[in-house]
RNA sequence: GGCCAGUUGGUGAAGUGGUUAACACACAUGCCUUUCACGCAUGCAUUCACGAGUCCAAAUCUCGUACUGGUCACCA
C-alpha cells in the first residue's frame, strides 16, 4: 500500500492541495493579523497585541485580518467570538478582514473562523500523508504518559521523536486495520531533524539568534479532527497572505516547528516578530499580567474604571515604543497613527505595567477633552454603571456639562479625574437632589453660630447673582474684613497677631456650607452654577 | 533540568565605544493661590546585577557567575 493510497483512506473526500491554493491567490499587500482564541474576556496583551498589528497595517497601508482561533472546543466560551468583536470595535481597531457575527464575515480569504475551516486543514495533512511527512497515531493518553516518566528516568529528551515515536513504524496494513477497529487516532507530522541540528531565526522583536531545531512529531490533527495551532497557523498565516505575524513572545520558542512545517509543504515562510508579554510587579516578584490574578489583566476592568479607551491606546502606545511618549507630547493634536511605530524600538523584556502612569496619561487625556465631549462619554460610563446618576446628568444636561466645564478648556486646565469612574465624587454636591446626610468638613471656624453669621451675611451683604469674578474676589476681602480676618495672605503673614485669622478661613467656611468639602474646585463657580436660591436653601441644612 | 531572552534610580525607561547617564511617573521642599488640583522652581543613580577581560576610553564589546522571565501538551 502507498502513501498516496493511505492518504485516500484517511481523507476520503477531501479537495487536493492545488485546488486549495488555487482559491487563495498571493497578494502584495502588507498584511498583519490579530489571532485571539474566544476563551473568556479580552487580556490587555491581546489588546497590546492587536493594537500593534493594527497600527503597522494602517501605516503601511496594508489589510488589518481578524482570525479567530477556536480549534480548543474544551476552552471555548459563549459569546467568546462576540466579545473579541466588539472589544476590537470599542478601541476603533477595525479590521479589514474577519469576521462580523458568528455567520457574516467580510473579506475573500476566509473562513476567518479556524473551526470551519477543517476541510482546508484537512487537504494539507492530506498532502503531507502522501509524501510520506505525516501518519496517524494510535498512541493513548497512558502510554504517552509513560513514555514521559520512562524518558525522565533515562535522563533523555522528553516527547514522541525519533525512535520513541512508535507509531511512524506501524505498516500501512496495521494502520487500516487499526482505523477498521475504530480506533481514536491524531496525526502526527513526521519530523527529519537529528537532535543535534539547529536552525537560524530572524525576528522583528528579538533579531537574530539560533534555536534548536524541531525533532518532535508534534500532532497536527487532534483525535476530535481539529488542527493544532502550530499546524492551522501555518496553514491560515499562509493562505491569507499574512506579511509579518506579530504574536505573543510565548510562541517563540515555537518556531522552529513551524518553520519545518513551512518547509514540508513547500511553502515560503513568513517574517516573524515575537513581542514579550505585558508583565505586572506583584509584591516584587515579576510575572505576567495573569487574568486570574490581575484585575489589570481584563481590558473590561478599565471600562469598568471609566478609563477612556483612548488614554488606554496612549498608553499602551508607550509600552510599545518608549519614544512615543516624547512624541505624544509635541503632538497632542495629532493622531496616534501618525507616529512611527516600530519593530525595533519594542523591548526585548517585557514592559512591567504601571497603573500609576496609566492614571496620569488618562488624567491628562481627560482634562484636554472638551466638556462636552467628557460629558457624551460621562453619559456612556454611567448609562452602565451609575443609571441614578446617568438620570441626574440627563436631567440637568447644561448644568453637568457648565460644571464639567470648570477650569476646563483653558491652556493650563484642572487635572481631577483620572477616570470616568471618579467625577461623580468630585462634583456630587453640585447637585441638590445628592446634598444631603452631610459631614462637613470645618477647619479652622467650627463654631457653628459664627459659621452662620458668616454664612448669611456673605449671601445678605455682598452675593448677587451675575457677580464677575473681580468683584466677588473683593467681595471676600470686605467678608474677611468684616470679621476681622486678614484680606490677603501677604497682610496675614506679615502681621498674624493683628487679625483672627487669613481670609483663607473665611472661604473655607463659605466651601464647606456649599459643598460639605474643603477641597474643591473653583468657589466662585461653585456659585455661579448652583445660584443665589440654593446657597439659601443650603443656609436651612446647617446644624 | 534542557533551550532562548533579559538585568540601568522608588517606578516605567532612554542610551549600541567618549553624554553633566535623557525623558516621564512617583516622592520631597519652596513659590503662586479663595481650598484643592494645575503651573513654575529646586532636589532625588559619582553610577548602569556581580566578577574578570579587550581598549587611550565600557552602561555600551567578550567570557564567567547570579538572578528574573519565557518555553518544553491531542491549550492557544
Amino acid at each position: 500500500m502507498s502513501n498516496k493510497e493511505l492518504a485516500e483512506v484517511l481523507f476520503t473526500d477531501t479537495l487536493d492541495l492545488e485546488d486549495v491554493l488555487k482559491k487563495y491567490p498571493r497578494r502584495d499587500k502588507f498584511i498583519t493579523r490579530y489571532a485571539p482564541s474566544p476563551t473568556g474576556f479580552t487580556h490587555l496583551g491581546n489588546l497590546y497585541t492587536a493594537f500593534l498589528n493594527y497600527v503597522l497595517a494602517k501605516q503601511n497601508k496594508g489589510l488589518f485580518i481578524l482570525r479567530i482561533e477556536d480549534t480548543d472546543q474544551k476552552r471555548k466560551v459563549k459569546e467568546g467570538i462576540e466579545n473579541i468583536i466588539k472589544d476590537l470595535n470599542d478601541f476603533g481597531l477595525t479590521f479589514d478582514e474577519g469576521p462580523l457575527n458568528l455567520e457574516k464575515e467580510k473579506g475573500s480569504y476566509g473562513p476567518y473562523i479556524q473551526s470551519k475551516r477543517q476541510s482546508i486543514y484537512d487537504s494539507f495533512i492530506k498532502y503531507l500523508v502522501t509524501i510520506g511527512r505525516a501518519y496517524p497515531c494510535f498512541c493513548t493518553d497512558e502510554y504517552l504518559e509513560s513514555l514521559h516518566k520512562e524518558q525522565e528516568n533515562k535522563k533523555v529528551m522528553t516527547g514522541y521523536y525519533g525512535s520513541y515515536a512508535k507509531c511512524r513504524d506501524l505498516t500501512k496494513e496495521e494502520i487500516v486495520k487499526n482505523i477498521k477497529l475504530g480506533i481514536p487516532y491524531v496525526i502526527r507530522f513526521k519530523s527529519l531533524n537529528k537532535e543535534s541540528d539547529t536552525i537560524k531565526i530572524k525576528d522583528g522583536v528579538i533579531k537574530e539568534t539560533t534555536l534548536p531545531a524541531n525533532i518532535f512529531d508534534i500532532v497536527i490533527r487532534k483525535k476530535d479532527g481539529l488542527p493544532t495551532y502550530h499546524f492551522a497557523h501555518v496553514v491560515d498565516d499562509y493562505l491569507m497572505g499574512t506579511s509579518l505575524v506579530i504574536r505573543d513572545h510565548n510562541w517563540f520558542t515555537s518556531l522552529p516547528i513551524h518553520l519545518e512545517l513551512f518547509a514540508s509543504l513547500n511553502l515560503t515562510t513568513l517574517k516573524y516578530a515575537h513581542i514579550p508579554p505585558v508583565m505586572i510587579n506583584d509584591n516584587g516578584v515579576i510575572r505576567k499580567l495573569s487574568k486570574r490574578k490581575d484585575v489589570w489583566a481584563k481590558v473590561s476592568f478599565y471600562k469598568e474604571l471609566g478609563i477612556p479607551t483612548e488614554a488606554l491606546k496612549i498608553y499602551l502606545a508607550t509600552l510599545i515604543n518608549t519614544n512615543f511618549e516624547g512624541w505624544y507630547q509635541n503632538n497632542l493634536d495629532k493622531d496616534i497613527l501618525e507616529f512611527p511605530f516600530s519593530l525595533n524600538k519594542i523591548s526585548k523584556s517585557g514592559p512591567l505595567f504601571d497603573k500609576d502612569k496609566l492614571y496620569n496619561i488618562s488624567k491628562n487625556y481627560i482634562s484636554r477633552l472638551k466638556a462636552k465631549d467628557l460629558y457624551k462619554l460621562l453619559l456612556d460610563y454611567t448609562k452602565i454603571y451609575d443609571i441614578e446618576f446617568y438620570k441626574l446628568i440627563t436631567s440637568y444636561k447644561d448644568k453637568t456639562i457648565a460644571i464639567l466645564n470648570i477650569e476646563r478648556e483653558i491652556p493650563k486646565p484642572r487635572k481631577d479625574y483620572y477616570s470616568l469612574g471618579v467625577i461623580k465624587d468630585y462634583i456630587w454636591f453640585m447637585y441638590d437632589e445628592l446634598f444631603n446626610n452631610l459631614t462637613y468638613e470645618w477647619q479652622q471656624i467650627k463654631d457653628i453660630n459664627l459659621i452662620k453669621d458668616i454664612v448669611t451675611t456673605y449671601i445678605t451683604k455682598y452675593y448677587y447673582e451675575g457677580i464677575s469674578k473681580e468683584e466677588w474676589l473683593n467681595s471676600l476681602k470686605l467678608l474677611a474684613n468684616d470679621f476681622g480676618y486678614a484680606t490677603s495672605n501677604k497682610e496675614y503673614k506679615e502681621n498674624p497677631n493683628k487679625y483672627k485669622g487669613n481670609i483663607s478661613d473665611i472661604t473655607t467656611v463659605l466651601r464647606v456650607f456649599l459643598t460639605s468639602k474643603k477641597d474643591t474646585f473653583d468657589l466662585y463657580e461653585i456659585m455661579r452654577i448652583l445660584g443665589l436660591e440654593e446657597m439659601k436653601r443650603r443656609i436651612t441644612l446647617l446644624k
